[in-house]
DNA sequence: ATGGTCGACTCTCGA
């Protein structure tokens, strides 16, 4: 028997994606090709590139998708798309303290399940202002989770978080321990954030090494090398980690024809 | 290898 959220009917198998797409609308055509097999339900998409007046809104609901969005002119930027019904929007961390963020931060509830999908502050280096901002950024979303959540409810954080988790996550590791994703300062950023009760969905399915979601431009063929990145992450409570049935990276996405330097990971959920 | 390549936008930055 499946389990019965206390607010209405199951859900039932429930696919959700993350993609950094770098400009929303330069990679429409990649979207166009991969939403078109009618399987991603709900959509997080991060480093959308776009202001408001110029999101293209009618692309998502001639698919049949609802859509929410904050971004702004040539960085940041923040969507959901969502076959199914989405409330509680809110951008933002709705904690006062820096309204620039909301291009970053979005939250909603489909279904039973709460949604938080993050473009996290890349941070730069690690004595650059923008990694005291990073770091901040998951003591907020910690303290987020704390008001407005709970360990026990279906809550799912996504997006491009900016952080590699483990060694196992990164190829060399030993080369970057500088790195503003790789630093053991924001591994502990984001260790606090997960204490609070959340897992890595992804770790949970596939816990081999060599699975990545973003490869950097600048090296040369990096995606046939391997060479990448796992920075792109759904991490979940231990009622909805529990309730995934699956999770895989969409490397053929990062193959199309100018792809983003990122792909799409996924995540399979049977609520 | 402090290189390399994209995207948006300005002659440079962010990643």
């Amino acid at each position: 028997m499946g389990k019965r959220r206390g607010d209405g009917d199951p859900l039932g198998r429930l696919r959700v994606a993350t993609f950094n797409v770098n400009s929303l609308r330069s990679r429409l055509p990649i979207l166009e090709r991969w939403l078109l097999q009618g399987e991603v339900d709900v959509l997080g998409l991060q480093e959308t590139k776009v202001e408001d007046r110029s999101f293209p809104e009618d692309f998502f609901r001639d698919r049949g998708y609802e859509v929410i969005f904050r971004g702004q002119k040539a960085y940041n930027g923040v969507a959901v798309a969502s076959r199914l019904p989405m409330t509680e929007v809110a951008f933002g961390f709705g904690d006062g303290e820096s309204p620039g963020d909301e291009p970053r931060m979005v939250r909603c509830t489909v279904g039973g399940m709460k949604i938080i999908n993050s473009y996290v502050p890349q941070g730069k280096a690690l004595d650059h202002p923008d990694y005291a901002y990073k770091l901040r950024f998951f003591q907020r979303l910690r303290a987020l989770l704390e008001r407005d959540h709970r360990p026990e409810d279906f809550v799912l954080w996504m997006g491009d978080l900016n952080v590699v988790p483990t060694d196992r996550d990164v190829t060399h590791p030993e080369n970057k321990r500088q790195h503003v994703c790789v630093h053991e300062g924001v591994r502990m950023a984001l260790e606090d954030v997960l204490s609070w009760g959340l897992e890595d969905v992804f770790r949970r399915h596939r816990p081999g090494d060599g699975e990545f979601s973003f490869w950097d431009y600048r090296v040369p063929r990096a995606l046939e090398r391997n060479i990448g990145w796992r920075i792109d992450h759904f991490f979940a409570t231990s009622p909805l980690a529990r309730a995934s049935t699956g999770a895989f990276v969409e490397r053929e996405l990062r193959r199309e024809e100018r792809p983003s330097d990122h792909t799409a990971v996924v995540a399979d959920f049977s609520l």
